[in-house]
DNA sequence: CGTATTTCCTAGTGGTCACTACAAAAATCA
DNA sequence: TGATTTTTGTAGTGACCACTAGGAAATACG
């Protein structure tokens, strides 16, 4: 659409896109899609309704940029557990310490705002995208626990299904804690007891991580 | 407010307020307290505005009486539990099992209203009420589990306040999962899973109940 | 019956919602 | 400079929001 190259013909642009999109994120991951008024956005941003408009669509097609964008920027720590750990169980009980961190992170708002930004949503069509976002979680822990049994990293008999499951609830209940006013230290001791029903290892030469 | 005794004066109620009441929770229940709209209370109710105005005030007392009623009728399984059973471990089993049928009950909307229905809300009142609900759950488990190490039926290495909030997370992660799609099944097998991280009783004839 | 009382329906209230028409402003290009 | 292009701020649009005034309707009392 905008291509850098050269000099634009027109006015310039007054504001910096990617800083009046991570206002944007803050705001709507503040009081979620719904409550999130395009007056609110336009304060928050600095920007004109017009300008808004002109630079990143509706309202809707906003929001869709910000939970792309919110990934990159806050959410990416789950997909570099799966990619860099060695095992599932590694891999989520990173994800776990990781998210009491992050969640309870003073320098942006509690929780995960794919999980509260469309709850309860006039837009069935938001509602249904952050949906199948926090639904393909779950589908993902799953696929990565199979292969640790694939590889005997885990008994045979794990059942995978409710582990990722486990694994999902226990991410999407500490979000819900942290918005609650949940502190970390107290998200970290939910993550500890979380990690407790992992079963060991069936190869005796397994890494340990513990 | 209205004495049933002797007839009324004036035109009678054309509506059983209860039923219209039972209405108004299966809506907020749906789709939360700002997404409803008094239209869509209306038309769920089969009233009129002004009916709806003068049997319950505004929508936020109606929405408050709303979450009363729920607790009663949708909610009391948890106090029920606690009450009834002789550990905290075997309440929060219960607790967690009851849940996973009632969050996934086709016979209405899936979840807890008191968790989903202000998420995002633009009523700070209405979603610090709903708050301050949720965390007492947490203060309620947490001095039912002290009670219980105080009589050695768990160990004194407990960390009560963190299981205390462990089964908070799993409860709200079980409701927001129910609101995705989860099964009853998928849900009774979470729960199966959470239970494996309570301490064995340190009491040798203290009951098992597994 | 008439009167008092309460509820009902109609038709609005002002306010906010997401969104935009329009023209001045600010840049590049000739 | 003047023409072109893009962004800007102003000032709205109709739609929906929670809520209600006012009078007709339906009951009980006397």
């Amino acid at each position: 659409m905008v291509t850098k190259e050269s000099k634009q013909r027109g006015r310039p642009r007054s504001f910096d896109r990617a800083t009046a999109l991570e206002k944007a994120i803050l705001a709507f991951w503040e009081n979620g899609y719904e409550a999130t008024s395009v007056a609110d956005l336009t304060r928050a941003m600095g920007i004109g309704a017009p300008s808004l408009y002109s630079a990143f669509g509706d309202k809707q097609s906003l929001f869709e940029e910000v939970v792309r964008e919110y990934g990159v920027r806050y959410g990416s720590f789950t997909d570099r557990a799966l990619e860099e750990e060695p095992t599932a169980r590694a891999a989520v009980e990173r994800i776990l310490r990781e998210a009491a961190v992050e969640y309870t992170d003073p320098a942006h708002p509690h929780g995960c705002l794919v999980i509260h930004a469309a709850t309860n949503c006039t837009s069935r069509e938001v509602e249904e995208s952050l949906r199948a976002r926090r639904n393909a979680w779950i589908t993902v822990f799953e696929s990565r626990i199979r292969a640790d049994i694939a590889t005997g990293e885990l008994p045979a008999d794990t059942d995978a299904s409710a582990l990722a499951r486990h694994t999902g609830v226990i991410i999407q209940g500490m979000s819900q804690q942290a918005r609650d006013g949940a502190t970390r230290q107290q998200l970290e001791a939910v993550a500890d007891l979380a990690m407790a029903i992992w079963p060991r290892p069936t190869r005796p030469d397994a890494p340990n991580h513990t």
